[in-house]
DNA sequence: GTCTATATTTCGATAGAC
DNA sequence: GTCTATCGAAATATAGAC
């Protein structure tokens, strides 16, 4: 363990923001200090000014730098004309799944709620960049299956809420019970998204007017 | 304006409480000040000590004695047996809806989260007070419904997230764009709610097998 | 019960050696 | 690029007058 490893260094940004952004969404920005994301890293807090001049550029960095894969994944599997229609929505909500409940950005959206009045432009950049992109995804998916005449004609704004709000609730409720000895008998997740992708299903593809108006 | 004014000290706590609460859900517990919540309330910040011994203290009672009126709601809609049972669903996914979009109650899941890893009874205290309780309300309508033949054999389960996740997901997205000038473009809650509501009825009042397993 | 004043700790951030 | 040492501001909490 010396002191100026060059092969740490070269990789260090990436491994600030990814232990910064996993100790963000745990203890929320205000709740998070820069001597325990130092601790956390194995640096001094110091060193951490040589990487980002302050804690909000470090904060807006995790927000603005984490979500690029997670978008792109699910653009491809909307561009994926290999499946089906049905299939291709039970791809994007397993994705939706996997991201939200095993990866950090799924679990920012109460931290981006959080700061939204002291740094609107932290909330204006994670909206347009990641959730409403997210959002049109899924849209255009269900879109493109009705005009395909493959669903039904459903109201896709509905859907969407009915896709991303019980994922991203779960994510939130795992997240308030993780220290619960029977978290998983209370949000079993294979369960809980097996039944949502059935019940969106048939939703899509089932008979009769599906909107609500 | 006096210094001493006993009616304004008789309900000084509940006064405390109720502004308290609406500061934590907007800006977080720890991003919360002791000094911010007494110029909240109007009074010295030594004064907020004379009420609660500790801010730890001031945020659990915060979160414990803020959800009762809430849960009987629910339950006397449950037990309102003047109406049908789809009627029932429909009133409590209004209740629901009011509950987490015009009360600060509605918006302490990402409180919760927040320090849940840090005070693991508070998050205790509050999910099987409130969360537990309305989630068991719900699902023993469901199950009514299934009992008496007015609903198909939906797994309550699945419908309890189904139900749930899109109202307290909106909720967040509502307060993360609170200071964006086309909030209510992005996310109407009336069009949402009414959409949400068609939809969950269709699912317990269709034709057909409704369990995604 | 509310106030002014203050003790004590922790925070974000900087200076300067190596 | 990382460290030790430290600054000034802001945090929680207390002391004691009225």
């Amino acid at each position: 363990m010396t002191k100026n490893d060059p092969a740490q260094a070269s990789g260090r940004r990436a491994d600030i923001l990814e232990r910064a952004t996993e100790a963000f969404v745990s203890h929320g920005y205000a709740g998070t200090s820069m001597a325990d994301l130092a601790r956390a890293i194995g640096i001094q807090k110091a060193s951490l000014y040589h990487h980002f001049r302050s804690k909000e550029s470090l904060f807006v960095a995790c927000v603005t730098e984490g979500y690029d894969g997670a978008v792109r994944r699910l653009e491809a599997i909307r561009s994926d004309d290999a499946i089906s229609d049905p299939a291709r929505i039970r791809a994007a909500m397993e994705e939706i799944y996997r991201i939200n409940l095993t990866t950090p950005v799924g679990r920012m959206a109460p931290l981006i709620a959080e700061i939204a009045a002291t740094i609107p432009e932290v909330a204006q950049a994670f909206h347009s960049g990641f959730i409403a992109r997210h959002y049109a995804t899924v849209t255009g998916m269900i879109e493109d299956g009705i005009a395909r005449g493959s669903f039904a004609h459903v109201d896709p704004l509905g859907m969407q809420h009915l896709i991303f709000g019980p994922v991203i609730t779960l994510a939130l409720s795992r997240e308030m019970t993780a220290s619960f000895p029977d978290r998983d008998a209370l949000y079993p997740v294979d369960r809980i998204r097996e039944t949502h992708i059935g019940l969106i299903l048939r939703l899509l593809t089932g008979k009769g007017s599906a909107d609500g108006s």
